[in-house]
RNA sequence: GGUCCUAUAGUCUAGCGGUAGAACACUUCGUUUACACCGAAGAAGUCGAGGUCCGACUCCUCGUAGGACCACCA
């Protein structure tokens, strides 16, 4: 069964339907065994898997099948997340209809719908790689169960006073009138001009630089860096606003870059993220210049009612009348527009909902330590990250399409009304709050927003643990494990245990496993670079264990480059694996396993198999997954292969029935080590030999429910690590001879060796002799001599 | 701008306070009983500057380069 003849993808589709069809991979609600829980990350539904999520996958699943061979009941669901602006875009483009024209009700429909038909197409490309989840356990981020979990979380919140309503900047776009979020924002270049316009303090002239002269009238301070000496005098003074009479504080503050423009800046509400900031921080009035459709307000006087645009152009002419305009260039930056229109983005004042946890940052440190983290060093993001945070968490978004807040107001009083607990999920814009309003008011508008699309997906340990009964609910939560990218740890994972703790009081798991990145010539892969590898490909030209193997000689927490050299070797090995197989049951095959009396290098042999058993179990068992694989991998092919193979060839062969036992024995029971070591890596071929020459001498049905290698009883000596070496060393030192003399491997010879060693060697002394094809072993000063 | 990670043969990686180990590529040789998608042998390496130490590739400081995340771009 040479690699060529060998079809993979049949090897594939027999064991991925056996493995469907027999349950290998379910979740036992009513089993005894301890349970071990994975929070799978839910991949985006927006396009084909990508060769991130086969690697990542890849790696969660090792984990998992290993911890099933240990005997634990695995949790494995399988979820996707369809609930944000990917998956609308996606829609939108495949089913030719644009969101905003249907209602948001008969839009989640389609989408639900077209889930329907596209979502096991899309999962498939996780099946194909053998990624071992419960398929029974699925769930998508926008469907029934997950909207009543959201919105539960959003009403438990509200009660325990967690969740408040107040006035805050949004993103608005003027050309389109509608609230904007981040991801909708772009990054583009655009011209304009850098205005030095004159203030007066004290009547003497004060140069500040701005792009934005029509916001001189929402103008609220000036600051300037705290050690610039240039303005340390103006401490505590104020600045008169040109063309506008009215002054405004000087005050310092480090956020000012110095170097930029005068080195001194306007801070008006609200021309940008800084200009928040300072509103929030120093708590100004919010003057606002401009209304909801891009027009200068009441407070910019003669300018009102002008565009954005036009009062720019009308303010620099007016200034520059006035001499109060020292100066303006042409310069290029870049500003954030709305992608739709690439109109320039303005901040206005909305009401917003947020989560309150900005007076948890101690105890969120103390909820991130309790984790484990793997790698370690992966919880300074998480503490930097919470370090860093200014605001409490906005979790309203103007958007469409998404899971809508339970909530009402009253038309009479305003009184916020949400929704009862048993009628989850709800849609307020189609149904009605099922009470009065205390003011006895029955007239109420409807929340229009939608929930940020983290306030759901951080809700996936509950999403996914309610897939079960109630006693299961409570066996598998907190969870065993989070596997999840480092670039998501401010989001989903921080997201996660600060609602977990909220809610329950308690982490929403134990353990926290941070995969990397793929990286292709040391950068990440992305469309606009062109350099995708594309995970299809692969798995069509090497299949799926040769693409697993790849990932699993990734370390956990570090970016990781594509080799299509790594991948080759994982085929090379698959195809090693199987010729190996092919050589030793053809000796073997009318083999039972029994009790029988071992030769001692065959027991030796067996001392070398149970170090490689320990140390993978405890590589593994902290989740050291790419240890074991290029320990057992080197084993089987240096040891197993490269020497212990030749050393009872002849043997096998030509020796005696106690002889030929005792490699029987070594022979089957390492290979099935090997194996059993290798599958969570390698699964379709090693289900492949199991199936074929182990599955009628072993109990399990499948070597993924079979049991992880346990050291094999045997009688251990002081020196068999020595002997060992030595055999190899004598082996590697005939065969340096037999190279440097240009002479075959089974050239025949007659070895010298040192008295002591070949004392050392006395009880495994004809099998040297067989691997290294000498006649007579002499004792003395090493020498080959050839016959 | 802040934070974090990384730096080892031509390439990609492992490891370690005391001789740096694989793989791919390269050179030479070999193959009548698993495998030429093979076997054997060979050549080839610790980013730079300081410091700690009997001893540093390993620990510390600084630098340089690459990468990631977050923030910012008046």
């Amino acid at each position: 069964m040479a690699g060529e003849i060998v079809n993979l993808k049949d090897i594939e589709e027999r064991w991925k339907k056996f493995w469907e069809k027999e349950g290998i991979y379910r979740f036992d609600p009513s089993s005894k065994k301890k349970i071990y829980s994975i929070d799978t990350p839910p991949p985006t539904v927006s396009g084909r898997m990508h060769i991130g999520h086969a690697c990542s996958y890849s790696q969660q699943d090792f984990i998992a099948r290993f911890m099933r061979m240990r005997g634990n009941n695995i949790f494995y669901p399988f979820g996707v997340d369809n609930n944000g602006v990917a998956t609308e875009r996606l829609i939108e483009k495949e089913e030719h209809v644009r969101s905003r024209d249907m209602s948001r009700e008969a839009f989640i429909k389609l989408c639900l719908n077209y889930l329907k038909k596209e979502l096991p197409l899309f999962i498939q490309d996780w099946k194909n790689i053998g990624i071992s989840c419960d398929w029974n356990m699925e769930y998508s981020t926008i469907n029934e169960h997950s909207r009543k979990i959201s919105q539960w979380s959003f009403l438990d919140l509200y009660n325990k006073g967690r969740v408040y309503r107040k006035d805050a900047p949004a993103m608005w776009c003027p050309e389109c009138q509608t609230g904007i979020s981040q991801v909708e924002a772009q990054d583009k270049e655009i011209e304009t001009t850098f205005n030095d316009i004159v203030f007066k303090v004290e009547n003497k002239d004060l140069i500040i630089a701005t792009t934005r002269p029509e916001l001189l009238p929402a103008c609220v301070a000036v600051f300037y860096y705290p050690s610039d000496s240039r303005y340390k005098k103006l401490k505590g003074k104020m600045a008169k606003v040109p063309l506008f009479a009215f002054e405004v504080p000087i005050l310092e503050d480090k956020r000012v870059d110095m170097k930029k423009g005068t080195g001194i800046v306007m801070c008006c509400t609200f021309g940008d993220q800084t200009d928040m900031e300072w509103q929030k921080a120093y708590n100004f009035p919010i003057k606002l210049a401009i209304t909801e459709e891009g027009r200068m307000t009441e407070i910019t006087g003669k300018y009102k009612g002008m565009k954005i645009k036009e009062a720019r152009k009308t303010i620099i002419e007016d200034l520059e009348k006035h001499d109060l305009l020292k100066n303006h260039k042409k310069i290029v930056h870049i500003v954030n527009v709305h992608e739709r229109c690439g109109t320039e983005i303005e901040f206005v004042k909305s009401k917003q909902w947020f989560v309150k946890y900005l007076d948890l940052k101690k105890e969120m440190i103390k909820w991130g330590e309790k984790l484990n983290w793997y790698p370690k060093f992966m919880e300074v993001r998480y503490d930097n990250w919470i370090n860093g945070l200014q605001w409490d968490w906005l979790i309203s978004r103007q958007r469409y399409f998404g899971i809508p807040f339970p909530v009402w107001y009253c038309k009479k009083c305003g009184e916020i009304v949400v929704a009862d607990e048993k009628d989850l999920p709800v849609d307020p814009l189609v149904d009605k709050p099922n009470k009065k309003c205390k003011c006895g008011s029955k007239d109420f508008i409807a929340e229009k927003d939608v929930l940020d699309t983290w306030f759901t997906s951080s809700m996936s340990p509950i999403i996914s643990t309610r897939l079960l009964d109630r006693k299961n609910q409570e066996n598998t939560f907190p969870m065993s494990l989070r596997p999840q990218a480092h670039e998501i740890i401010s989001f989903w994972l921080f997201n996660t245990v600060v609602k977990s703790n909220l809610h329950f009081n308690k982490n929403p798991w134990k353990d926290v496993v941070i995969s990397g990145i793929v990286t292709l010539k040391g950068e990440k892969m992305s469309k606009s670079k062109g350099n995708i590898i594309q995970p299809q490909d692969v798995l069509k030209n090497y299949g799926a264990d040769a693409l697993r193997y790849w990932a699993a000689s990734s370390k956990l927490g570090e970016d990781f480059d594509y080799q299509e050299k790594d991948v080759i070797t994982g085929k090379r090995f698959i195809t090693k694996l199987m010729n190996a197989t092919n050589f030793i049951f053809m000796n073997l095959k009318d083999y039972r396993p029994r009790k029988i009396h071992l030769v001692d290098t065959d027991r030796i042999f067996l001392v070398m198999l149970n170090e490689l058993i320990i140390k993978c179990t405890e590589s593994f068992e902290s989740y050291e997954y790419s240890k074991v694989k290029s320990e057992t991998d080197g084993f089987f092919w240096n040891n197993f292969c490269d020497n212990y193979l030749e050393i009872v060839k002849n043997r096998v062969y030509n020796g005696t029935k106690e002889e030929k036992d005792s490699a029987f024995y070594v022979l089957y029971n390492s290979l099935l080590t090997i194996l059993k070591l290798m599958a969570p890596f390698t699964p379709f071929v090693t289900e492949e030999i199991y199936q074929k020459y182990f599955k009628d001498k072993e109990k399990a049905k499948s070597i993924h429910i079979s049991e992880w290698p346990k050291e094999i009883q045997i009688e251990k000596k002081k020196d068999d690590k020595e002997i060992y070496n030595l055999l190899r060393d004598i082996i590697s030192k005939v065969r340096q001879e037999k190279s440097i003399a240009k002479k075959s491997m089974n050239s025949k010879i007659e070895l010298t060796i040192d008295k002591k060693e070949k004392e050392m060697l006395k009880e495994i002394l004809n099998d040297l002799k067989a691997v290294s094809g000498a006649d007579l072993i002499k004792e003395g000063k090493f020498k080959v001599e050839f016959l």
